[in-house]
DNA sequence: CCAAAAGTGTTCGAATTACACCCATGA
DNA sequence: TCATGGGTGTAATTCGAACACTTTTGG
């Protein structure tokens, strides 16, 4: 036997942040619930729940993902855990919270049916329940820390997708435009993109290109990162 | 009565990432402490401890930093929560680490009477408990990030230093030489820094001048940050 | 007077920014 | 033919990297 005997043992939940993005309004969403049950029923959260006894904090994030979007094998990143001994009103909980980038129209047509779950742009975010817009705000923050270091885009956008709108999402994170030609040449120079022959041609008579994510190229910039460190390196 | 029965309840932990910088060796060094109980019981590990009912995660990192050095107001930031079901062979805990930084000096003479903690140079790091290695990379990736954003130097030198010691601990930090002209050329920059009268004559001939912080700049540059983003902004 | 460490400027190249006009097309 | 959005290049500036000699002083 341990020595792990009289110890306090608390709540641990997981809330997860989910990013999408609208590439129709240019809006980074979210996607939240109505909560069912008390505390603070009815109002709205982030979706969250307890983590089990036998699985890890990563798996009871990706349950509840799973659980709620149908999706598995989505972008997953550990933001910060919260635990103050008041933050839940209820009980003493302890919460990790997750951040994931999903594509809205993977799970659109689920997301409908579920009468207690709505995405809400960033803009319009209504007060949540406990300290949950202060997750948002932390996760928001990460994400845009993300976006610099890793070509993050992908998990946001469709299959293939024009260079406006990719960097029209560029825009919808950091809340700032974006001068067209710089961006191009950045973005371009990574070699990440491949320029397709067709062309999306509903949004302008002339049509624009639509390219891709070159898969073995992204995955090593993933990995690796895609900006080099700005420290005093020799 | 709140909808929180019957749901699993867990061992949380918290664990410290002590960093302090050697001035005279010029390393960073690592608080670690040789576990007095069970499991794994004799081997070194990071100093940790469990969180109370009714005491938030950040303050229970302050109890064990406190109870350990008898510091308080130190830098401690959170790093990342661990919470594999097998990370502990003991039991199911899930721990939140986090790093702090102090200065060596503060609490030299009180570890030497502590015959189971030990400065540790971060070169010769034995093998820790559990995740412990993990948890001191990580935090050391973290502590490399937030350099970069924070005048966090302050927490890890003495009063007033030189800027040669300044210097060698950034080197120490990142493990690589950094140029003496565009290193002052870049901090003093900043006007962080207040150049004293006296000069530092043990290492030389000659002397060098001591600086000390100008605490108002300091402060604003710790809250906002002291490198701008590097995105695409207008 | 000399060894040893402190202190100091300038140049070069790369990267970022600002900026304005032509192109293609469907209606 | 024209209104609409897509696409393109260049010049100016800023920022980081590389680099070597002079100064001080105790022994």
């Amino acid at each position: 036997m341990t020595a792990y005997n009289k110890i306090s043992r608390h709540l641990i939940a997981v809330d997860c942040i989910i990013f999408g993005y609208d590439i129709i309004e240019k809006e980074i969403k979210l996607l939240l619930i109505q909560r069912r049950f008390e505390p603070a029923k009815g109002k709205w959260s982030l979706s969250g729940g307890f983590v089990e006894e036998s699985e890890s904090l990563e798996n009871a994030a990706k349950r509840i993902l799973f659980d709620l979007t149908g999706l598995k094998n989505v972008f997953l990143s550990q933001s910060y855990t919260y635990g103050d001994v008041q933050r839940d009103p209820g009980a003493r909980v302890v919460s990790t919270a997750y951040f994931s980038l999903i594509k809205i129209k993977d799970i659109n047509n689920k997301v409908k049916k579920i009468s207690h779950a709505q995405w809400c742009p960033l803009s319009k975010l209504p007060e949540l329940i406990f300290d949950h817009n202060k997750m948002v705000k932390d996760a928001l923050k990460e994400l845009r820390n993300q976006v610099k270091v890793k070509p993050v885009g992908f998990e946001l956008l469709p299959e293939k997708f024009t260079l406006v709108q990719f960097q029209e999402l560029y825009e919808a994170i950091y809340q700032k435009p974006i001068d067209r030609r710089n961006f191009r040449k950045k973005i371009l120079s990574m070699n990440i993109l491949e320029k397709l022959e067709e062309k999306e041609k509903i949004t302008s008579r002339r049509g624009a290109y639509y390219y891709h994510f070159i898969p073995d190229r992204y995955k090593t910039l993933r990995e690796n990162g895609y900006f080099f460190e700005l420290d005093f390196s020799k």
